[in-house]
DNA sequence: GTCTATAACGTGATAGAC
DNA sequence: GTCTATCACGTTATAGAC
């Protein structure tokens, strides 16, 4: 009920939107202007602020993370470590590049607030009661950590060798590590 | 020939690096303008620019890294996973809060370039050679990923959960895993 | 002649008037 | 909704002090 009206505003505000997605994704936040997304848009710049509150609440708005996320931590938990790594290699999660925007403008306040939270719901939360023994709760977190790891590797600090290695081979090892994060000790 | 010149202007730039080393490890980078840095310093804002160039260039150079995480991947490999997960969670390292700053800040060029180069080199390369087995400059590569992670998770999304568990029990889970990266397959 | 201070410029986000 | 003003900030031009 709440998505695709078909007022003037609405389908302006979805311009921007999109508008916005492309270009921080592609340039990240700081390279990126109000002038140039709302060019992108064909609107007024005056119009994006008036809408969206600020630059930083539209980056944080036009980020559709959940939709893209909740298929990674699905099916069976017995291999899930290895499954994780090798789509985050393929690099079809298109997610990925804004997510490394995301981290690498960070030092904005609302946008801090963003990742702190999306961390959390999207990569510990889903596996919190999924996991059985002690500090299964803690694990999920450091199952998130680590996860976060490997994805700065790809689009945050960007380590051309992680990138250029062969797929199978980082999914032999990182996703064995992160398969042994899911497992109780002992 | 390098170091203590007793010249006036190497006093001012060491007394700016200080002030912007303290501001932006307590603030972050955006928060913390050229101008507080100058006062701070007792300083005139167009010094800080005409000694270091830029403020993102100054952000760089007051960055001391290699003294303080050299120490880190010293010591024996078979400890070396949670020797390194307790170093960080007991929060000694007062490298951690700027490099969390750094990243939050990489979306500029230059610091981005210099997060680059200093996770390679300080928590990548110095594992490389010690390591045996197959896959040994990768496995070098993703311990260092690793370690991201759990770093990111105290000083750039700020995970609550991590940053309050019992020290102890994140190093039997995380210090595992990234004992396991370190370790040959098969 | 080098180092420092004052003042201004350019840019970019944002708020208010019409 | 559009246009224009304001404000903050990094940076530079200019010129003075030692």
């Amino acid at each position: 009920m709440t998505a695709v009206h078909t007022d003037r505003s609405s389908l302006v505000k979805d311009a921007i939107r999109d508008s916005a997605r492309r270009l921080f994704t592609a340039q990240g936040f700081e390279a990126t202007g109000v002038r140039d997304i709302a060019a992108d848009a064909g609107v007024n710049p005056a119009i994006v602020i008036r809408h969206f509150g600020s630059k930083e609440r539209l980056f944080v708005m036009s980020i559709d993370a959940p939709a893209k996320w909740r298929a990674l931590l699905e099916g069976p938990l017995e291999t899930l470590g290895e499954r994780v790594t090798r789509a985050l290699l393929r690099g079809q999660h298109n997610g990925l590049p804004i997510w490394g925007a995301m981290v690498r403008a960070s030092g904005r306040p609302d946008i801090h607030d963003h990742l702190k939270r999306s961390v959390v719901a999207l990569f510990a939360e889903p596996l919190v009661e999924r996991l059985a023994g002690p500090d299964a709760e803690l694990r999920a977190h450091l199952f998130a950590a680590q996860l976060v790891g490997i994805m700065s590797a790809l689009v945050v600090y960007d380590d051309e060798f992680v990138m250029h290695a062969p797929v199978e081979s980082v999914v032999a090892h990182y996703g064995r590590s992160l398969q042994l994060t899911l497992t109780p000790s002992g």
